[in-house]
RNA sequence: GGAGUCGGCCAGGCAGUCGCGGCGCAUUAUUGUGCCGAGGAAAGUCCGGGCUCCGCAGGGCAGGGUGCCAGGUAACGCCUGGGAGGCGUGAGCCUACGGAAAGUGCCACAGAAAAAAUACCGCCUAAGCAUCUUCGGAUGCCGGUAAGGGUGAAAAGGUGCGGUAAGAGCGCACCGCGCGGGUGGCAACAUGCCGCGGCACGGUAAACCCCACCCGGAGCAAGACCAAAUAGGGGGGCAGGCGGCCUUGUGCCGCAGCGCGCGGCCCGCGCGUGUCCCCGGGUAGGUUGCUUGAGGCGCAUGGCGACAUGCGACCCAGAUGAAUGGCUGCCCACGACAGAACCCGGCUUAACGGCCGGCUCCCACU
């Protein structure tokens, strides 16, 4: 059972992706018709490949490029081993930090042996006036550190938060956030 | 149409793109792909449970909680229905609503008197005493009085008639109140019923207290498992010069040896004893607990209802330095309060607005 389910969703998301290109109101359909699979195997089965038949041939030569760009300008991921996992990790960078800040932000920087950077985040829910406003700032943390991906050298940054910061806009954070990455980022560069 | 009231629901939408967490599948050690991914309060942590560990014969005391009645529930301080009192024209809303003849305390100020009360003003009286007298009487004391005034949150039923020196449940009628009975109701309670009593020994129990019922403690940083490095603990194997002691041993003691320290050096003194393996405790770290549940949804049945029972299909966050987002475009009513951390049931607090339904009042029209 859980094999031909897969199938069937797998072709079926092909269908879907190419489907979009052509016309709009299909994917609003979609949801609708998502009981149908299970209720009835072997017919939905039959349906889909037919009714997105010409799609196939245009996707790969459409997606691929898309997909190469982006690598080459930015590795714009985030996984978990770009980040600060344990009290070691922090402890050694509060304890030989550069430090870049501004009104909103200090930063703490220190280099590691790694071929990329890693960021922590030690916002707390005072400083930032509620937990709401804690993820706010978080998430534009970790948002700038993303696209700035390669500018930043392979340092360990701890970001915090200071009074006030609940007041400011997304787009300011970023702003100010954008800059000192660039600051500890040289900083640590040099020394 | 306006105003109000009660109940339920929603919490900007759509598309593209770049990301994040979990699970499945494929590939395989890196990706691809599909699905899912915050709330009505996730909050405050104020109650009640589940779960976990610790404690525990039984009973009592202390301490805490609850407090009209009946039902619902795993349980509750919650919910439903009912009663009583209060507010509102009404729909409706509000109530910490057991006991004040078990006892103790308190009732400021004002007032004459604040609880089996009291005579300040007033009213009445002329038997007695005193003074005055125009010899009619007047005034004071003594005495009667709770109708009137004044004080207070509260002054011991109300109205009327009789009654009286003036008055008074002193008597009577009606109203009110209390007690007993009957009747209705499971009960709280009600009572156009019957009888009795002239009629309350006020208030306060979020004052002590009394009565009834309930309550062991700590919490997922609970608890369980795996377990590096370092130091230390226990056991074993191998290596170990000389002497002594006996309990004859894998023993103990002393000396020597080696290393380190004191010292310029010797003597001397102090400290320590190699290597390998195993065991258990345990730290960092990791795994688990961790999301299928008193689960929501639909239908049927029972019930005024809270809810219960049965059947059907469904899986709907599970992070752990902590995901649920960024950017772009379009639309509109221009988007409040706010972010899961073991899980549920409530309560409380926060808050921009919208939708649906029941009911009430007012206005207009037919």
């Amino acid at each position: 059972m859980p094999a031909i389910s897969g199938a069937a969703s797998g072709s079926r998301a092909r269908s879907d992706t190419s489907g979009l290109n052509n016309e709009t109101h299909l994917p609003t359909k979609q949801p609708s018709s998502q009981p149908d699979p299970r209720l009835s195997g072997p017919y939905g089965d039959q349906e889909r490949p037919s009714s997105s038949e010409p799609a196939p041939a245009q996707r790969p030569g459409a997606a691929l490029p898309v997909k190469t760009e982006n690598d080459s300008c930015r590795p714009a991921g985030f996984p978990r081993s770009y980040r600060l996992r344990n009290a070691n990790q922090f402890r050694a960078v509060f304890n030989e930090a550069r430090r870049a800040s501004d009104q909103n932000f200090t930063l703490l920087g220190r280099c590691n042996d790694k071929n990329h950077a890693r960021l922590g985040l030690a916002i707390s829910v005072k400083s930032a006036g509620g937990a709401v406003c804690r993820n706010r700032v978080k998430r534009a943390a970790r948002e700038s550190f993303r696209l700035l991906g390669g500018d930043i050298s392979s340092v360990d940054v701890v970001v915090m938060a200071r009074r006030g910061i609940d007041k400011k806009t997304s787009a300011q954070m970023r702003a100010s956030l954008d800059k000192l990455f660039r600051s500890i980022s040289r900083k640590c560069a040099k020394s």
